[in-house]
RNA sequence: GGUCCCGUAGCUCAGCUGGAUAGAGCAUCAGAUUUCUAAUCUGACGGUCGGGCGUUCGAGUCGCCCCGGGGCCA
């Protein structure tokens, strides 16, 4: 049991014996750590339902705690606060149990869920952007969490490779070259395996044919029609779209395997759909897609919460399916045959009304079963102006542009401290990137996901304060001190009661569970960061103040030692989560 | 037109079911190093929480109205 349920425990009890609901009971990290380091305002709120006096439930709770060996000091202050404050051998304990547990005292997910991610990938032949940055890291964040917490976790990058884009593309590579075998109706087969177009051709040739069909209505028809043939299994178009999609993803896994992000599964769009004409016919008849104007939509107006929603629209009049019937399909799959319960879509916040469609669309049609389908919306990127962001030349700023951008301060700054002189420089870039990488995953982690976002490459690549550089900075001095007691024949001993500089970084490691729980529960990775950035503040405090090394009482060095040992652990299990490496010294 | 979100310190942002003195980081200023990595630590300065009315013992948080910015749908 973590921490804080023990507490919710003992006040709902001492609430259940004063003759009230055992809700009033929960307990939450101090306002006023100067008074105590936990209180209770449930008096106020028990006071507030039955109209009685705050203080009087208050006094009546407080007789009624158990403290045990938990519990130090209780006062009732204000109106009706319950302030706690435990003992020092309690938290020792915690500790001394945290480190005898390879879990740090976190308890294993129960019930254990299968979860999901889906990463609402990147377009086929577009590079990544700082715009797709979010997903990634939020992503990444959310499926170590959940892993962490003992959930058994898959993901999905779900590439979008199935839109008119690709008709676009293949349109676009006639224009170049329409001597190629994928437009001759009489090749059906043994196409070149040799892609005709390189990544940078891709991206070359996205842009130009976007503009281009936006322009002329005849073009954007081309487009559609060389879709709508792709999409019905042209041999030739297919080939072209096979190697698009190759060519495309050996890009993506580069961008990804530099952000250390990984996947279970690298599917996209295009694979439900062979699994869409057949759940519309059973759509149809068990009646819960009705045809409307000629198209075949479900009808959300029955939620009764407010303003009804427009349908959902499955096919369209002309026959084509839309975003959402393709979601609609995996979802189905994803509960049916992977036999997830709990999926979650990490997405730019303002698809927020399609996925509120789709999910009340699968919860009519009865895919879902018991599942639970949830948006894990994210603010949108925007430059200094508020609008979408752009590089200073206008253009949009590849992910791979920011990433060697932040290698490269990073290693700056390390040039100019001295620092990391005795390493080798392949060790040195490898620091550089660890320290770049950390800045820009802990800047993009650290605010509430569906804040919108100022991207500022100055905020990006930032070293001091409440930054990911700050936290591998901790880990490090914990590092260098472990390894100088180590050459030293120092050892960690049994911890010892904390004194005032240690009482914080006791109550910081004890409240790791919790912390993780409730990043979990509510996917909010910047409740790691926050966790995170207190845990390193609190060991700073205490280095500053107490010199483990110096020190020569065996047994309070040999305590220190064992702290310092756990709270690196923390450290590293809350910055694993985050996705941030810590390197041996920087 | 419908609907949702945002407005908090000079800047970037936190603020969990309404609770005590609204918190961080940056910037500014003042300190700390013969000592375990100063990418650090300690302290100071800095806020009519966009404005108004209301509910409440208590409102940054809840309700209504207004101002300003943005998203989505049509």
């Amino acid at each position: 049991m973590t921490l804080r349920k023990k507490l919710d425990k003992i006040f709902g009890d001492a609430f259940a014996a004063a003759g009230l609901d055992r809700s009033f009971g929960l307990v939450q990290e101090s306002a006023r750590p100067d008074l105590c380091q936990f209180q209770c305002n449930g008096a106020l709120a028990a006071a507030k339902a039955s109209k009685a006096n705050p203080r009087a439930l208050a006094e009546a709770v407080l007789a009624a705690v158990d403290k045990g060996i938990v519990i130090r000091d209780l006062s009732l202050a204000g109106p009706g606060f319950i302030n706690i404050t435990l003992t020092d051998a309690f938290l020792a304990d915690i500790a001394a149990t945290a480190r005898q547990d390879p879990r740090l005292g976190v308890p294993p997910a129960d019930p254990r869920l299968k979860i999901l991610v889906d990463f609402g990938g990147p377009n086929v032949a577009k590079p990544m952007h700082v715009g797709h940055l979010r997903s990634a890291i939020i992503g990444d964040s959310l499926q170590r969490l959940n892993r962490l917490l003992g959930h058994d976790v898959v993901s999905d990058v779900h590439l979008g490779d199935w839109g008119t884009q690709m008709g676009m593309l293949i349109e676009e590579v006639r224009l170049q070259d329409p001597g190629l075998p994928y437009f001759d109706p009489e090749v059906r087969e043994a196409y070149p395996l040799e892609s005709p177009v390189t990544l940078q051709d891709l991206e070359a040739m996205y842009p130009r044919a976007s503009s281009r069909c936006k322009a002329d209505p005849v073009e954007m028809e081309k487009a559609r029609q060389a879709t709508f043939e792709l999409q019905n299994g042209r041999a030739g178009y297919r080939a072209l779209w096979s190697h698009f999609c190759t060519v495309s993803k050996a890009g993506l896994k580069d961008d990804f395997g530099a952000l250390g992000v990984e996947f279970t599964y690298w599917y996209g769009e295009s694979d439900d759909q062979k699994n869409i004409p057949g759940m519309i016919s059973d759509l149809k008849q068990r009646e819960v897609a009705v045809i409307s104007e000629g198209a075949t939509v479900i009808l959300l107006d029955d939620d009764g919460s407010g303003a009804p929603l427009p349908p959902l629209l499955l096919v369209k009049s002309d026959g084509a399916y839309l975003y959402g019937t393709t979601d609609l399909a995996s979802l189905r799959r994803r509960v049916a045959e992977d036999k997830a319960d709990r999926i979650l879509y990490v997405a730019d916040k303002r698809q927020s009304l399609h996925f509120r469609q789709v999910f009340l669309g699968v919860k009519k049609s009865g895919y879902l079963g018991q599942a639970v389908a949830e948006h894990i919306g994210f603010g949108t990127v925007n430059g200094p102006d508020g609008k979408p962001f752009k590089t200073r030349a206008g253009g949009v700023m590849k992910l791979g542009d920011l990433i060697s951008m932040a290698r490269t301060e990073a290693a700056k700054r390390m040039a100019e401290g001295g620092i990391a002189e005795s390493l080798s420089p392949a060790e040195r870039e490898k620091v550089a990137h660890l320290v770049g990488m950390a800045a820009v995953k802990y800047s993009d982690l650290c605010n509430p996901r569906s804040s919108d976002y100022v991207f500022d490459i100055e905020k990006f690549t930032q070293f001091e304060g409440r930054t990911g550089p700050y936290l591998l900075y901790a880990a490090v001095r914990m590092k260098s001190i472990l390894r100088k007691a180590l050459e030293r024949g120092f050892g960690a001993g049994a911890l010892l009661q904390p004194s005032d500089f240690e009482r914080p970084l006791f109550l910081k490691i004890a409240a790791l569970p919790d912390a993780l729980e409730r990043a979990g529960r509510d996917s909010m990775p910047n409740l790691v960061c926050d966790y995170a950035f207190e845990l390193a503040g609190a060991f700073s405090t205490f280095y500053q103040n107490c010199n483990i090394l110096r020190e020569e009482d065996p047994a309070r060095r040999g305590s220190w030692l064992a702290l310092t040992g756990l709270t690196l652990q923390a450290l590293e299990c809350s910055l694993g989560v985050l996705g941030l490496e810590t390197p041996e010294s920087m």
